[in-house]
DNA sequence: TTGTACGCGTTATCAG
DNA sequence: CTGATAACGCGTACAA
């Protein structure tokens, strides 16, 4: 058999389907208490489940909210491979469900725009993660999506932005290490984008070099992309070239783990010969061996934070709110940084 | 503006919506392809785009597939902590995309059944990862949605089944560190649950315990959760109560992380004093210092076929297929199983 | 409370 | 053979 229609209930109950759909939706205004508990009733009986679809077309919200992720090269996969990532949408996903909405997890094929995507399947929100041509944020102004940026310093009122000071968090990371006695540090790092979050925790970096007034040396920056591999890389060549640098920072827990093995494979010690602190806090940052030290931020609340602000701007209550949130930092120390001499 | 219908597009183009929707489906039988070049300029120039609410409403399907995964114990959050679900997750979105389906990633609130959302939805099918009451099952069966298991041992032909042969895994770790000269080996174990992986990959381990002519000892297995935390605790109590323990069999990567690092830190070397094998070879697991040996299943294809099976069983042409696909099991050798003596 | 038009796209039926 | 008309799927909300 078929599955139950507002007919079939209407019909059951001996009223209207407009009755139906009223007691539905609680409107004691126009259906009385008794009415409505009968309604309930068969509802129960015969397991009657509203259709989103048909919901969706009339009332023109579909209470999906889509998500933005970076996705490999190829556009192929999501880089759900970096926990962060997972993490981050753990926290989206509980939140967004205790509101009565569901997560639509998608990438985007080559050449296609995720504007289609949120067109075809009307979401009533998204919240996007990295950064993006300008186009593509000007894509869902103009339809008029509710977004929510995550870590990200677009300043455009339209969007509202949840994030850290990785500024302060880059010179919180730098400063712990000259505060334990080290000089030569260097900095391994994703690609430094204009107003991306790896720009700032580089500036931090910076800042915190200036204030205790060393030299800025632009041969200790490896800058490359966010991943293990070139943690792996740039430890190599720090091992190899830059016997000097005694304590590193990178921009990235994956990138640190990446360091910290080249680095115990080219026969140095972590921390005895060489401190690393990475950044973000990711769950397996507290299980690695060494534990790593490291900024964390809460990756979870992220998320959550972000569905909430998505949330209430979906139901208008955005104005009453700030534009921007940013969460605390704090430094872990764990067992990858040891003071010098 | 609003964004434009397929009425929108009629009316440009001087046809009936009837022409357009079919011109729209390549329906060449039903419009001249000069008609379906003219209205497709239009489509492109008013930018319309199809809302899949009015077609998942008449033709009954959704192109949304859901998926299953166990929750946190208070039903609040996913487990995308654990790597192995984010890799999967991705393995399976990619290729739902390549088919034109999207990714609904939900949880399910304490209390409610995933099939509500299911029939809500009108999801097109599912993908279920880990052991459920049966009543679960059923209730899928009963509203004729297509499902397919990752990682089940559910008999049942309405269901089509991804996975591994988990017993073999568990021998192929066990006889590797026999192989290697052990003989007191520890296994360290989420719950035993009738029909589960866990439990073929314990039998397995026994197997390969007997087939050598050892004592299975009920002492050695420390059975709890597939946590990092549980591969803790057994770790320090075989450190301090089993000190002939000189190999580990943990049944998930994260456990054996776990374990290593309590090992550790009561003062155990590994590999030298004792050697821990995985199960999973989640990607974090070649990163772990020491690098760990597992037995490896490529978890990414896992999600793959299962999207396939999955999409072939939505398209009827599901009979025509093995009910059952069984993925390949290595063993790769890293460095945390040592050769005794 | 109810009848019903409506939202959007599909498709069976009918006409040119 | 090309194209139009209209009913339909499901739930909502206005006018009565």
């Amino acid at each position: 058999m078929k599955k139950p229609t507002i007919k079939d209930v209407a019909k059951a109950a001996g009223v209207s389907t407009a009755t139906v759909s009223y007691a539905l939706n609680g409107r004691t205004d126009k259906v009385s208490n008794e009415t409505i508990e009968r309604i309930k009733q068969i509802i129960e009986t015969i397991n009657y489940i509203p259709d989103f679809s048909a919901r969706s077309l009339v009332k023109n919200q579909s209470k999906l909210i889509g998500i933005v992720i970076p996705q490999t090269e190829s556009h192929k996969q999501l880089i759900l491979e970096n926990p962060f990532y997972s993490e981050i949408i753990s926290g989206i996903e509980g939140k967004l469900r205790e509101h009565g909405y569901h997560l639509l997890l998608s990438g985007v094929n080559q050449g296609e725009s995720y504007l289609n995507l949120s067109v075809q399947r009307n979401l009533d929100g998204a919240i996007m993660m990295g950064i993006y041509p300008e186009q593509f944020y000007d894509g869902f102004k103009k339809i008029k999506i509710p977004i929510v940026l995550i870590d990200s310093y677009i300043n455009d009122s339209y969007f509202k932005r949840i994030g850290i000071d990785d500024e302060y968090g880059g010179y919180l990371a730098t400063k712990h290490l000259i505060d334990k006695g080290h000089s030569n540090i260097g900095l391994i790092t994703g690609a430094i984008r204009k107003d991306g979050v790896v720009e700032k925790r580089f500036l931090g970096y910076k800042r915190a070099i200036r204030e205790a007034n060393f030299f800025y040396n632009p041969d200790y920056v490896f800058e490359d992309s966010m991943s293990y591999e070139h943690g792996m890389a740039a430890g190599k060549l720090i091992a190899s070239k830059h016997p000097e640098i005694t304590a590193v920072f990178a921009t990235g827990d994956m990138v640190a783990f990446g360091a910290i093995r080249s680095l115990i494979n080219e026969g140095k010690r972590v921390p005895e010969d060489i401190s690393v602190i990475g950044f973000d806090d990711i769950s397996m940052s507290k299980m690695f061996i060494p534990p790593l030290t490291t900024i964390r931020q809460s990756i979870t609340e992220k998320g959550a934070v972000a569905a909430e602000l998505l949330i209430h701007m979906i139901q208008g209550n955005g104005e009453q709110e700030a534009n921007e949130v940013v969460l605390p930092l704090t430094i872990v120390e764990r067992a990858t940084v040891k003071a010098l001499g």
